[in-house]
RNA sequence: GCUGGAGUGGCGGAAUGGUAUACGCGUCGGUCUCAAAAACCGAUGUUCUAACGGGCGUGUGGGUUCGAUUCCCACCUCCAGCACCA
């Protein structure tokens, strides 16, 4: 009896209830035995699960299970990263609330994560939209206010006119709504800033510690954080009191600095063309710039636009002056806004120079090149040399410069040794409905004072008109802005803004501890006997920002005393993308495959094995259906054989004889090559290989009928194929095990099965000889044999003789159990 | 440009110094059947040869080694991320 659709069903839905019911997968804090906390990034719920959370969440749940087996404690929680524009969005287009269309995609969710059989402790399930969980953002977000790191702060701030939103700067792509997709403005408001630079060397220098992180992942992070060693540079500008400071990580050009430039946002620039034959020019060159989205000034193929601003500056080395641009190609968000021009040694220096007709000076000899002149010079020269037209740093190598310079400079307070960052402060103000209030109300007596702990949750008013036009929808809810001052009792306004996303899947792996905690944020026990994750898996696009908010907020958490991890994630492994006819499965592309849809054919267990089998879990998955059949066939042969071979009691005898060694052989083979596989990077393809492996063994050990010793070999190899099998195709291996009569613990319960060395080893191996690189023979001889028992045997052989026709032999070289390498 | 990764049969992939292509898919042949499907058995890198046997073969070119998919050097191609960051 094959294993038909309907067995399938039956078998998947017993399961399913008999783990929910029995609590199998129920996590409890127990310090005496090792935990291990498996983590899979909670999904937006959107709607049912598609093929990329279907992989996701089997890759997760295979490791939950497997370490289990191993006899670990394990967490595997699941929740649900519930607020969010899409909520809003479905408010405007179908008329239903946020909460009510949200709730209702958890659900639908729920139901596909059930359907597929995941190892959750559904005790722990959460929703960051519930005000149990938001009210604990709130809390942090006052923590933070508190110490200063979450302040306020009026500046230029990135506008989707579409969404009527702010955007963080990772939410821009190339100048536009990483959302929407639509331009993004330049406009100034009032934000809530996050303050993650108070953290930039801990975030940059704690990646040291991830060496379970992928390389890519940590190279990501280290250049959002971006270190930058220099030094800043002090310019006075001629006839006035004024001062411009430059950042520059080449200090040793600073003999060859011609000119400086600004950005055009830089104050300095209006002030110094002020009177100037110069003023209209300026003023039209920043309203330009300025008006300009970001996306067509960062390109980097522009053509490098700026004019003279009329001023001039002195170069504190040399007394020299020089006149000072303003240019496109100056980012005022970056070091200080403003650079000195070294065009012989920086190219972007060099093209703004000769676009403009600036002076130019080497100052570092280019050793293959020594009497090159500017104007012979094609491009800048930015490799090592040694320093020239540079006073009495003459001759220094352009490395011990850096640092000489440097420090001359500090001691002559010309300029001083700096760092300057990439990374910015984090911009969490949106204008928005669906996310949590932040907890400040406005006094016009007070000022900015914050929500006392005692008053939260700020819960967020159902009654708000969702039309995604004119800002914040709390704005216009008068029971919920109107609101007495804390401090003062006089009247007062609330905040009306909501926090970014990615503030709540910063810490909900915390809260993951104890999650029906409602006294506090989490049980501080709890989390320091499950933190850190052990393993995260997620995608590869959270790569940077939701993986360096973790760190923050841990980091943050850590300070307060509530938790005592520096890095919230151990291991973390970015699964591939699932694509389909070579393209990324999506709804746009139309190429979707339903979930549903396999399992109603097929079984969750066999999309299970396929997702696991198809690829290495960090790459690519090519969908293919003749690969779902194969392995659907797969499992209908294990269950044949339960079902038609197994015979319960047999009793094996002591003796076994060249067929049960065989099988033995295997047996333990296959255990070993699935553990490796396991605990070797979870390399989940190659693991269920070895089960392959091994049952193909099974199903050609042939049983003599009635022969019990035969029969309970045969039992004990398709038993162990089980238990190997029971991570990845836990229903079927479920309903086997029963099949087979154990029934006194579910086979997710039961240990995983050991190997061992001595029946791995056989009395005879099988050898190549080479002669000169090349196999030409092969022998059957005594495991161990050495080069005194192997040299006669080998030389004797006609193959070996012929190609080495008489020659002198130069090396006999033996590989134990491998080969024989003859060299002649 | 910078950073990270990858290149192996018809396809997904395996092997991290020792018989390249495990395992699966596909294809071909066979058994069973009135027939088909399913299932089972066998073959399957390429090339020369009637056969026995041999040559070639892991992106390219070098190197180290008795032996290289694996280590080293140079290059090519592709993928991903960042990008006027001074």
């Amino acid at each position: 009896m094959p294993y038909t659709t309907n067995d399938i069903r039956r078998v998947e839905e017993k399961w399913q209830s008999y783990w929910e019911t029995h609590k199998i997968f129920k996590a409890e804090m127990n310090e005496k035995k090792q935990k291990y906390y498996v983590l899979e990034m909670f999904p937006y719920p959107s709607g049912k699960i598609h093929m990329g959370h279907v992989r996701n969440y089997t890759i997760a749940d295979v490791i939950a299970r497997y370490k289990m087996m191993r006899g670990f404690n394990v967490l595997h929680p699941m929740g649900y990263d519930a607020f969010g524009q899409p909520a809003e969005n479905a408010a405007i287009k179908r008329g239903v609330s946020p909460s009510e269309w949200t709730y209702k995609c958890i659900d639908d969710m729920r139901i596909g994560l059930k359907k597929m059989g995941f190892s959750y402790d559904w005790d722990r399930e959460l929703a960051t939209c519930d005000t149990s969980y938001y009210t604990w953002n709130q809390w942090i977000f006052l923590k933070m206010a508190e110490r200063g790191l979450a302040y306020k702060k009026a500046s230029p701030v990135n506008w989707c006119p579409s969404c009527a939103t702010t955007l963080a700067n990772e939410e821009v792509i190339d100048g536009a709504c990483w959302r929407c997709k639509n331009q993004v403005e330049q406009k100034d408001l009032d934000q809530w800033y996050l303050k993650i630079t108070h953290y930039a060397d801990e975030l940059l220098e704690d990646l040291k510690k991830l060496n379970n992180w992928p390389s890519r992942v940590v190279a990501m992070q280290e250049n959002w954080i971006g270190k930058s060693f220099g030094a800043d540079i002090y310019f006075k500008v001629k006839g006035s009191d004024a001062m411009i400071t430059v950042f520059t990580t080449r200090p040793d050009t600073i003999f060859g600095a011609t000119y400086v430039t600004l950005a055009p946002e830089h104050p300095m620039v209006r002030k110094l063309a002020k009177g100037t034959a110069q003023e209209a020019a300026v003023e039209a060159f920043i309203k330009k710039s300025i008006n300009v989205s970001k996306s067509p000034r960062m390109s980097g193929e522009e053509r490098k636009e700026g004019v003279f601003t009329g001023g001039y500056a002195v170069n504190p080395v040399n007394g020299e002056t020089i006149p000072v641009w303003t240019g496109d190609y100056v980012l005022m968000g970056y070091g200080t806004g403003a650079i000195m021009a070294v065009p012989t040694h920086d190219q972007r220096d060099f093209e703004f120079a000769r676009e403009h007709k600036l002076p130019m000076r080497i100052v570092i000899q280019d050793p293959a090149n020594k009497d090159i002149t500017p104007e012979q010079m094609t491009q800048a020269y930015v490799d090592e040399g040694l320093l020239v037209n540079s006073a009495h740093f003459d001759g220094t190598p352009n490395e011990e410069a850096k640092q000489k310079i440097a420090q001359w400079m500090e001691k002559g307070h010309m300029g001083r040794v700096s760092v300057h960052w990439r990374l910015r402060d984090w911009l969490i103000s949106r204008q928005r409905y669906w996310g949590t209030p932040i907890p400040m109300i406005y006094c016009t007596g007070c000022g900015i004072v914050p929500v006392p702990y005692a008053d939260l949750p700020i819960k967020l008013p159902e009654n708000a008109p969702i039309t995604g036009e004119g800002g914040s929808p709390l704005a216009k809810v008068p029971e919920f802005v109107n609101v007495k001052c804390p401090n003062c009792g006089g009247e007062a306004r609330r905040e009306t803004d909501t926090m970014a996303t990615f503030f709540d899947s910063s810490w909900y792996f915390l809260r993951y501890c104890s999650a029906r905690n409602d006294r506090e944020i989490f049980d501080a026990k709890e989390a320091k006997y499950w933190m850190p994750v052990d393993q995260y898996i997620g995608g590869i696009e959270h790569a940077i920002l939701h993986l360096l908010y973790s760190r923050f907020f841990t980091k943050f958490l850590k300070d307060i005393g509530m938790v005592d991890v520096p890095e919230p994630f151990d291991r973390l492994l970015t699964q591939g993308m699932v694509l389909k006819d070579g393209e990324v499965m999506s709804k746009s592309k139309g190429n979707v495959v339903d979930p549903d849809e396999v399992i109603a054919k097929f079984g969750a267990d066999t999309l299970r094995m396929f997702i696991l089998f198809a690829a290495p879990p960090e790459d690519q998955l090519e969908w293919n259906p003749a690969g779902l059949e194969g392995n659907w066939r797969f499992i209908n042969r294990v269950w044949n054989s339960v079902e038609t071979r197994y015979a319960k009691g047999a009793v094996a005898g002591a003796v076994l004889d060249a067929q049960d060694k065989k099988l033995e052989f295997e047996r333990h083979g296959a255990v070993k090559k699935v553990t490796d596989s396991m605990e070797g990077g979870f390399k989940f393809n190659t693991a269920i290989s070895g089960v392959m492996v091994l049952v193909n063994a099974v199903d050609k050990y042939k049983v003599t009928v009635g022969n019990a010793h035969q029969q309970a070999m045969y039992n004990r190899a398709i038993e162990t194929a089980v238990q190997l099998l029971a991570p990845f195709i836990p229903h079927a291996a479920e309903e086997l095990w029963q099949m087979m009569g154990k029934t006194d613990r579910t086979v997710a319960g039961v240990a995983w099965p050991t190997y061992d060395e001595a029946a791995l080893k056989t009395d005879t191996v099988k050898m190549v000889a080479q002669v000169n690189g090349k196999v030409r023979a092969e022998f059957e001889v005594p495991c161990d044999a050495d080069e005194a028992y192997l040299r006669p045997i080998v030389l004797a052989d006609e193959s070996v003789q012929r190609h080495i026709a008489g020659k002198e032999i130069k090396k006999f070289i033996v590989v134990k159990n491998k080969l024989v390498s003859i060299v002649i």
